[in-house]
RNA sequence: UGGGGGAUCGUCUAAUGGCAGGACAGCAGCCUUUGGAGCUGCGUAUCGAGGUUCAAAUCCUUGUCCCCCAGCCA
């Protein structure tokens, strides 16, 4: 059951409350998410860590969703929530759990807290809390109202509840520690009154918890063990173990572990609420969105995302991970799987001379090196076809082996070309270029010369028109946090979208099927795509040895 | 001059007193009908200063730097 070497900390915590047999040897974990907003792949590191340490240590993980601000959370988060954790490969069977569903309980030992004279109810306007809350460095002040008698806490807690006060009126505070160093102990807020409709409880209530004081009651009542969650609350643990303490119940043991950060993205939800309301992107799920829903759309897999996390592990280090990682991982999924289609972003005509006009052969292509049980297939090969833009040169420098002005070229899984003219416009821009192609060359070298450059085609008579969705990152610089003004900052060439062609093989690919674009990208068919018009989302770029040398010049 | 946490290659991460290792990135080369993939090679990384020890990233002392906390958010 547990490992014999655990891969971190938490791991190791674990496996040390099980042979000790704390908890009696059961454990139990929670995935907590509020829903007010979609799940990013900084949730998937905590998702990860929550449900894998329960599988492999033969427990169980709950999803909760931690609902207890009515003002700021909808039904909408909680489906895509529940989705996105399927989608990257988690289950929790049964136990779907809602904080929301212990507002009794938690309505009870708030009165108990109130018997044993640990909770006052508080006058203060949220402006004299702040107030007497007093600073880092001096302690605070002590409410006037915080000595009044059980009776009358009672009195005023229960009229809270009944709606007889406005919001903001009141609060329900625990008495603990007024010049504590740990603000979190300085009488945390308990309950504040919010005349809100809740979308699950309705009109039921009009006080609800806040968090410290929802979610190690909420963690307790269902047996939760290892209650798992972000460095920010590690001041918060003595309020945890407080809470726990006074009510005398179950106490799981919290661990706090660092949030995930990565390169030339945001990750702060109200940074991504803000990017999606003011259309910044195309909302929740475009694809460079770093959500689970944008990664999904942008065509990562969930077995890609859960490598990265197991990549990055689990540890209380900072971290800013460059985004090269995660797409190191896709990449090296998509290679091992993708199948290998030609498809053109930049078409530019290529008329071949000596190709008879009304003649179409069928070339063999084999559809990955990487997995000879995917086969191969036929390609249509006539005299027009679209080449790449870019695999043309006038004038190239000496290291560029594709197509120039009287340079040959391997035409991949078809013929060597040579470029015999080139045919510009008014403008003196390339439209054209004219080959003649080597009979004896049909998918085999020459003896007599090497060919160096090999490139990709689609033929112009059966081309598939597509549009290709150009994805880049949507920030330029590693930390787009800390620029003065972050949104001002966006990429400009973060979606480039062009109309190119395809091999007619993926006239009927599906939604969500994903290839790779031989010398360009893996690819992957959009949601968006119809059988009359085709969309294609580039996921990554192939590595680019090539752009790295023009670079250099 | 409050409380809490953290410092290991560019980045992420291992080591739990015993050869500082891996991944990503980078560089060089090989190979290649994808300038892909693959293969080979390339590293003055333990925050500083003292100390303990045969031996310190690890233990002790001390200093420095970074992060989090003053919502009736979570």
């Amino acid at each position: 059951m547990s490992n014999p070497e655990p891969r971190d900390f938490i791991r190791q915590a674990v496996a040390q409350d099980i042979a000790s047999n704390r908890f009696g040897g059961k454990v139990v974990t929670r995935f907590p998410p509020e829903p007010n907003g979609y799940l990013h792949i900084g949730h998937a590191k905590a998702i990860c860590t929550d449900f894998g340490i329960a599988q492999e240590f033969g427990g169980h993980c709950n999803l909760r969703f931690d609902d207890t601000n009515p003002t700021k959370e909808e039904q909408e988060y909680v489906d895509a929530i529940q989705h996105d954790i399927k989608w990257l490969g988690f289950d929790w069977g049964d136990r779907l759990y809602f904080a929301s569903d212990y507002f009794e309980q938690l309505y009870a030992w708030a009165v108990e807290l109130i018997q044993n004279g640990r909770a006052y109810v508080d006058d203060l306007s949220a402006e004299e809390i702040r107030e007497y809350r007093g600073t880092l460095t001096e302690p605070g002040r002590e409410s006037p109202y915080r000595n009044r008698s059980v009776e009358e806490n009672l009195d005023l807690f229960a009229r809270m509840r009944a709606g007889e006060f406005p919001d903001g009126s009141r609060t329900l505070r625990a008495k603990i520690d007024m010049s504590a160093g740990n603000l979190n102990m300085r009488d945390p807020v308990m309950y504040r009154i919010r005349h809100a409709t809740h979308h699950r409880t309705g009109d039921e209530w009009c006080i609800y918890p806040m968090y410290d004081w929802a979610h190690g009651q909420s963690d307790s009542i269902e047996g939760v063990t290892h209650s798992l969650c972000s460095l920010e609350y590690e001041d918060h643990r003595p309020l945890y173990d407080w809470y726990l303490d006074q009510l005398e119940v179950f106490h799981p043991q919290q661990i706090e572990f660092a949030r995930l950060n990565i390169t030339n993205t945001v990750m702060s939800k109200r940074k991504l609420l803000q990017l999606v309301n003011e259309n910044i992107v195309a909302g929740w799920d475009d694809p460079r969105m770093p959500t689970l829903s944008g990664l999904r759309r942008r065509g990562y897999t969930p077995t890609s995302i859960r490598e990265f996390i197991d990549r990055v592990g689990v540890t209380k280090n900072q971290n800013l991970v460059e985004v090269a990682q995660l797409e190191a991982c896709i990449r090296e999924e998509l290679n091992r799987t993708a199948p290998r289609v030609m498809g053109v972003l930049r078409p530019l005509k290529l008329v071949i001379e000596n190709y008879p006009g009304d003649k179409v052969e069928m070339l063999d292509a084999v559809n990955n090196p990487e997995d000879s049980s995917a086969g191969s297939r036929q390609v249509p090969f006539s005299r027009e076809l679209w080449i790449e833009q870019t695999d043309f040169m006038e004038n190239p420098s000496k290291k560029y082996f594709r197509l120039s002005p009287g340079a040959e070229v391997r035409l991949r899984w078809a013929y060597v070309i040579k470029c015999v003219a080139v045919v510009k416009d008014a403008q003196g821009q390339v439209v054209e270029i004219h080959c003649t192609y080597d009979e004896s060359t049909r998918n085999a070298n020459p003896t007599d010369r090497k060919i160096k450059g090999t490139i990709h085609w689609v033929s112009a008579a059966h081309g598939v028109p597509a549009e290709m969705r150009l994805y880049e990152n949507l920030f330029p610089m590693p930390k787009p946090d800390e620029a003065e003004d972050w949104k001002q900052n966006i990429n400009p060439n973060s979606l480039q979208v062009v109309q190119g062609y395809v091999e007619p093989s993926l006239a009927d690919a599906e939604t969500g099927a994903r290839y790779q674009f031989e010398r360009s990208g893996y690819f992957v068919v959009d949601p968006d795509s119809t059988p009359v018009r085709r969309v294609f989302n580039r996921t990554v770029t192939l590595r680019d040895t090539w752009g790295k040398i023009e670079k250099k010049d």
